[in-house]
DNA sequence: CCTACTCCTGCTCATATGAGCACTATAGCA
DNA sequence: TGCTATAGTGCTCATATGAGCAGGAGTAGG
């Protein structure tokens, strides 16, 4: 117990009053040796706990270690305490913290796009300043979601926010054909949005998983085309673009039939933050966190701890993001 | 947010998995210079919080800070949700605290001291072992204390615990005199136990505030003789020796009629353990304190806390014990 | 009594780090 | 436009620090 209290006083003198352990060892009557050993000892013993204020409800700690993981420039993890209750609270919260983030990063030299998702839609409601900058749309409108909370408008709504210019897509994400498809792109105002891909810095997308209920793309299609997406081994979606298990983007016959941005034109994205939440999406969200296209994943503490499990049992081969 | 998320990581990397900055720049692409900027904010801002687990109920912090304001070697102070309650049970935690860090830190090399005092006698209970060494009394016995718990046999008991001698002193700590004093002084028992106090090593002794209640030496005297040395202005009461509020000892004419340990014997063992709780001892504590005799305070936390406030009020010329 | 062993300590030297400075970029303002 | 203020950055160099090692104290076993 002697032991613990003078530890606690060193550390508490260095680690919060940021004294040098050579001044410690002088106060304390030690070598500089011996106070670095207690230290450490202090720490591996566990009598040392450093803990965080967030101010967000996030936790730093699963946030840190998937950041880790998957060589991300950051990841928000909402707290296990928050993220509790029906879905549609888990949706707020973790369309709250995109919102902050969103706010907090944007500059007014940015271009910002913005995929088809509820989680999506709940940030930019949530969002009431931005700089002005351009809000591109990077997928159609999907057809089965809920419009009656004015999500088509949120591209527009949001450059409102922001003082920016708005690119909407006024036309429906999944097509019959992909005649339609090429006819609609041409659009002159699907064409003008079409032509700001090359030029975003930075893009909110949500992370689907290719199963009934876990993505509005899945929802959309026949059963005969989800199988066949299935068959090819298609794991998560991301605006209507698909990844394998091991995060390479799948070309499929769905390519040719929706209104989005290519995956080449998200990868190329500076900074891509990524909303994945609900323990189901766990596995879509390793696979697509392996295409190292994310930059900032947004997710709730189970689903943290379950990706991290994934990443952890498959090894990771490295594969930077550019610029990191 | 954003901000505080990096500094999380950052400051886990660093703190927790003892990474360096170096390597913590790199991983994150910054300069070195700017992780350490980052690390000293997020401890400017609060934003790291060190905890620590302690063995026992004490608070680390308030510890920590008398032992600085005091220079000690150290303190230990029982945390505040266990200083609630009657005084005997603060005692007894009290107590509790004392036997453990006497069982901790004594070796067979030692000669242990005792005073009189309740505390004291409460830990000397809760020892169940300690090494072979000598137990020495160094007061006489109050005679207005509660002897049915057969208190006056604690150095004999503590002895037997230890294997080692006992050098108790049967006789009572206030005498009607000088003279009976002196006689009794030289009685076989009694000075081989006073020829001891020279080889003292360690000693517990507690804190006494000179007023009613908060003193037994000042119990058992006549108000006459009470209010003769408050004039003096006497604070504090040690083992029947006096200190006024700067610390200084007293020399008044109770120093002729008790049996007990002399200041000066007193300051000489390298190691005093002070007992000293309750809010009314604060004052009396703080006098001890400065007296630069104690190298081990055991305290609650709210007379800490009013203690502390004493050392900052007055400035506390560095009086460091010997060998610090 | 020695020997081998462990534990603990503080040393050396290469490396990491902090204090203070100089530079850049941006902003506010005349 | 140019000026100053301010904040932020990364540099230099003296200092602090860590890794690994060598010596000493204690100890169990021969």
């Amino acid at each position: 117990m002697a032991e613990a209290v003078r530890a606690a006083s060193i550390a508490r003198r260095y680690y919060l009053q940021g004294a040098t352990k050579l001044e410690i060892a002088e106060e304390f009557g030690l070598s500089r040796f011996k106070v670095a050993r207690i230290l450490d000892a202090a720490r591996e013993d566990g009598l040392i706990r450093v803990e965080f204020d967030m101010p967000a409800p996030v936790d730093p700690i699963l946030g840190d270690d998937l950041r880790a993981a998957y060589g991300l420039e950051r990841a928000l993890v909402l707290e296990r305490a928050t993220s509790r209750g029906p879905r549609t609270e888990l949706r707020r919260r973790i369309g709250a913290l995109a919102a902050r983030l969103l706010t907090e990063i944007a500059t007014d030299r940015d271009v910002i796009g913005l995929s088809w998702a509820r989680s999506v839609n709940v940030m930019t409601e949530l969002i009431d300043t931005l700089p002005r900058c351009p809000i591109v749309q990077l997928c159609g409108v999907q057809a089965g979601m809920d419009m009656r909370d004015r999500s088509v408008e949120t591209v527009s709504r949001l450059a409102g926010v922001s003082g920016g210019a708005a690119y909407p897509i006024f036309a429906p994400l999944v097509l019959p054909d992909s005649r339609t498809t090429e006819i609609l792109r041409r659009q002159p105002g699907i064409a003008e949005t079409f032509s700001q891909f090359g030029n975003l810095t930075k893009a909110v997308v949500s992370i689907g998983a290719w199963e009934a209920g876990e993505s509005t793309v899945y929802d959309a299609l026949s059963q005969a085309e989800r199988d066949a997406i299935s068959k090819r081994g298609a794991k998560a979606e991301v605006a209507a673009r698909l990844y394998d298990a091991e995060g390479n983007p799948l070309s499929t016959g769905l390519a040719h039939h929706v209104l989005a941005i290519s995956a080449e034109d998200l990868h190329r994205v500076p900074e891509v933050i990524a909303l994945g939440y609900s323990p189901p999406k766990a596995e879509a969200v390793d696979a697509v966190l392996r295409s190292g296209m994310v930059s900032t994943l947004i997710t709730d503490a189970e689903t943290a701890a379950l990706t991290l499990e994934l990443a952890t049992r498959r090894p990771l081969q490295p594969r930077p993001r550019r610029g990191q």
